[in-house]
RNA sequence: CGGGGCGUAGCGCAGCCUGGUAGCGCGUCUGGUUUGGGACCAGAAGGUCGGCGGUUCGAGUCCGCCCGCCCCGACCA
């Protein structure tokens, strides 16, 4: 590498010893987004967006496929309503941004911007919901919510954020907690075979589950700095909003019943943990799946530059039908410069064909996951690509799930959970006796909260904290 | 919200201690030669030095307040 080279790729610190700043290099440089004049809120540039439609459309297929439908609920929630479920007020007061004036004039009741939309839906659900045949109402909207939080970072943590929220009503616990599980599996494809970032699936201990909730599921993965993430989470609300608003429903047995709700969500986060998961020192790497352009065709002009465009548009127009690919025939940049820029941004594959190519009819592969550059013949192209994007799609989740299983730890001593927290070791897998203040405990030694409780992990050992038989397989881990 | 750091051209930075006409590299624009891992030559444009106030003949530089961003904690998707 030239002199020159090196001090460009300088511009984005190490991704393991400086792994923040790394962070927020790589969403800035790529294009992802960049800060606003607004405190803690970001814009999200086109490139950024168009992850978050990738998202978007693969999650409407799956939620028209499960019989869901789309809906849109107002932005502002009344100070009376939002109070209504006690638990839930208490847990989002603090982050809750007010409207007080309607121009210049004090509004009689002050207005929440909705931190989640629970409270402006129930009422409605109160008045849509009469009878069982009214069930299950099975609604989303994509969205955006306002949590006014202390310390923001860019996809990780602003104070608005894109999100979709789904609300389920169902006639008995039973189908609202299925509801709940089908999301979890739909979220769980997403994370692992779209974005290629393996989760641990389960539920959150009492202490973790969403305000207003009766149990909280969730998806926990582990980044680069081998701190947990939540990416998404799926709530069984029981009745407690249905009995908080008055969603009633005449049953099979002609006597009136509460209904049973369910809420989740998954929200931009996910873009950042896309790009911590997958990055590396030359930027952004993006699972072909979700990339918005998969493959990018580099021409090499050479001395016969119009021989070489034309072959290369030709090889653009055959693989357009079978991937999303870009041309980049700037003829102001160098292909060096289009190697880096491109890898940059995070394109999984890229095509480069020059005089040599065109002469022995082949194009030259390389692969966003490394490896050596490959010669592939252009007959036959069309069919090489989509294998050769599934094949990268692979590298990139065996590299992901390699290093998480690589991180995960058991511990049956607090001193040996203490020792694995503070050397950050990953998620830390205890058992635990369904007592609270053990739980506490654990939290005070080692400064790491209970991340999830495995549905397919049965307890096994003792409870860390008090030597009693476990109740529960908990995974700890230091958390975003 | 506590502790630390930073804010000067699109990006990365120097200048501040010790006040005296705002600089460097990259990028951008024009023309030409180039193109298989961040090309080269020549010329050019680009700044209310985060904001407000104070000290001073004079403030990017000194003082105060505010805002924003980054890092580490606490809280959270």
């Amino acid at each position: 590498m030239s002199t020159e080279a090196q001090a460009f790729v300088k511009e984005i610190p190490s991704k393991s010893e400086q792994f923040s700043e790394w962070y927020t290099a790589v969403v800035l440089k790529a294009g992802l987004a960049d800060y606003s004049p607004v405190r803690g809120c970001m814009v999200i540039r086109p490139y950024g967006y168009a992850l978050w439609e990738g998202i978007y459309r693969w999650l409407d297929d799956q939620f028209k496929a499960t019989g869901h439908v789309t809906a849109y609920f107002p932005l502002f929630v009344p100070e009376s309503l939002l109070k209504k479920e006690a638990e839930h007020v208490e847990g989002f007061a603090p982050q809750v941004a007010w409207v007080t004036h309607g121009g210049d004039d004090e509004l009689a009741e002050r207005l929440a911007v909705r931190p989640t939309s629970e409270a402006i839906i129930m009422p409605m659900y109160a008045k849509w919901i009469q009878s069982y045949r009214d069930l299950p109402l099975l609604l989303l909207q994509w969205n955006s919510v306002v949590r006014w939080e202390k310390a923001t970072r860019l996809f990780l943590r602003t104070a608005e954020f894109l999100w979709h929220e789904g609300h389920t009503a169902h006639a008995t616990l039973e189908d609202a907690d299925a509801e709940c599980r089908t999301i979890l599996e739909i979220y769980r494809r997403l994370l692992e075979e779209i974005l290629a970032i393996p989760v641990l699936v389960g539920r959150k201990p009492p202490t973790e589950k969403f305000a207003g909730a009766d149990w909280t599921y969730t998806l926990e993965a582990l980044m680069p700095d081998r701190q947990a993430i939540q990416a998404g989470t799926s709530h069984f609300l029981g009745q407690n909003f249905a009995k908080a608003f008055g969603v009633k429903f005449l049953d099979r047995d002609n006597t009136e019943k509460h209904v049973w709700t369910t809420s989740w969500a998954v929200t931009t986060r996910l873009i950042g943990s896309l790009v911590m998961a997958h990055g590396d020192d030359r930027g952004l790497a993006l699972p072909p799946r979700i990339a918005p352009t998969q493959v990018v065709i580099v021409p090499i002009p050479g001395k016969e530059g119009e021989r070489v465009l034309t072959a290369a548009r030709a090889l653009a127009d055959r693989i357009r039908g079978v991937a999303r690919v870009r041309l980049d025939d700037r003829d102001e940049y160098t292909p060096g410069w289009k190697f880096n820029d491109w890898e940059m941004r995070g394109v999984p594959v890229r095509l480069e064909i020059g005089p040599r190519d065109v002469a022995a009819g082949q194009a030259v592969v390389a692969r966003r996951t490394g490896g050596p550059k490959e010669a592939v013949p252009l007959d036959g192209i069309e069919e090489r690509i989509p294998a050769l994007l599934e094949e990268v799609q692979a590298e990139f989740f065996a590299r992901a799930k390699a290093f998480r299983d690589g991180h995960i730890v058991s511990a049956d001593t607090v001193e040996a959970l203490e020792e694995a927290v503070r050397e950050r070791r990953g998620f830390v897998r205890t058992g635990w006796c369904n007592d609270q203040a053990c739980e506490d405990s654990i939290r005070d030694r080692t400064g790491a909260s209970p991340r999830v409780i495995p549905l397919d992990d049965a307890p096994e050992g003792t409870c860390p904290a008090c030597g009693r038989p476990s109740q529960a397989t908990v995974y700890y881990a230091r958390a975003y």
